[in-house]
DNA sequence: AAATTCTCCTGAAGGC
DNA sequence: TGCCTTCAGGAGAATT
């Protein structure tokens, strides 16, 4: 499922095909995503993509005065394909260029294509989102400040966009896994130097997750339609009753916020 | 305000 | 073999 890692291999691997170009067509086969497809994103035709940047899970292709936004929900992939390519089954969504086109397509259709006239955060969408995980914005004071009085756990707080945008439930369960925080833990508990411990842990495992190609566990691919391999580099994540590669204890999994939560009893406190 | 629950969707996996 | 049920998850919306 697409978070940070995945969104910025996509980034990577399309920005290359596309910037610079203009806009020759755009093709919507199924509207219906998480929300949607505007209309006005077919005057996107013309228009030149000048950068494609990343906020959060969001990719921000910037054309001249417009955005266009595209977010993979949890089955999505964005890949690079010569014109008239035959579309297959959930390829909902085609932004062609003269020589290539990128083409989006998501079984689950929880992602979205979204449009805004003007820099992307002045959409409601993205104008509350909290911080890059990877930019020097997030260090343990900060995380230390942000959590002062919060009582929810501190995984949910990292998953919770408004917070810290990009971590998902794999590099969150496995990002306090490195820390040795228990998931459940409250966020306002965490010490300085534990909240130092964790903001490093996170920019490691997302790092090392770009490294690998991100995580390909059902329909993510990346551009070139090659999956990534950080799931095979999992410590925690989908290891319930499997040794800790760290101390051999048995990886529990428990449920916190309707979401699967694995950790290690003995290495997280 | 903050925290929790519900919701969208499809395909895989498990049960009988 | 095949049908039916359950589950996974990003994140906004609704609810407490």
């Amino acid at each position: 499922m697409p978070e940070l890692p995945e969104v910025e291999i996509t980034r990577r691997g399309i920005s290359a095909h596309v910037t610079g170009r203009t806009v020759a067509a755009v093709e919507v086969r199924e509207p219906r995503l998480r929300w949607r497809i505007p209309e006005p994103v077919r005057e996107l035709v013309g228009r030149k993509v000048r950068a494609v940047r990343r906020r959060g899970k969001y990719l921000v292709l910037d054309c001249d005065d417009v955005c266009l936004i595209l977010h993979l929900g949890m089955s999505g992939s964005l890949r690079v394909l010569p014109v008239g390519t035959p579309p297959q089954k959930h390829d909902h969504f085609d932004l062609v260029f003269h020589d290539c086109m990128l083409r989006l397509r998501d079984p689950r259709r929880f992602g979205s294509v979204l449009w805004i006239q003007g820099p992307e955060d002045g959409h409601p969408l993205l104008a509350q989102l909290g911080i890059e995980p990877l930019s020097d914005e997030l260090d343990g004071a900060r995380l230390h400040a942000l959590t002062r009085g919060r009582r929810t756990s501190i995984k949910g707080f990292l998953m919770d966009g408004r917070n810290v945008v990009g971590v998902g439930n794999i590099y969150a369960n496995e990002s306090l896994f490195r820390a040795g925080i228990r998931p459940s833990r409250r966020a306002g508990s965490l010490s300085l130097e534990r909240c130092t411990n964790l903001t490093r842990a996170i920019k490691r495992t997302l790092q090392a997750a770009i490294s690998a190609g991100g995580s390909s566990l059902r329909d993510f691919v990346r551009s070139d339609g090659r999956p990534g391999y950080f799931q095979n580099r999992y410590r925690v994540y989908d290891r319930a009753g499997k040794p800790c590669r760290r101390c051999g204890a048995s990886i529990r999994r428990a449920v916190q916020g309707q979401r699967a939560t694995f950790y290690c009893p003995a290495c997280q406190r």
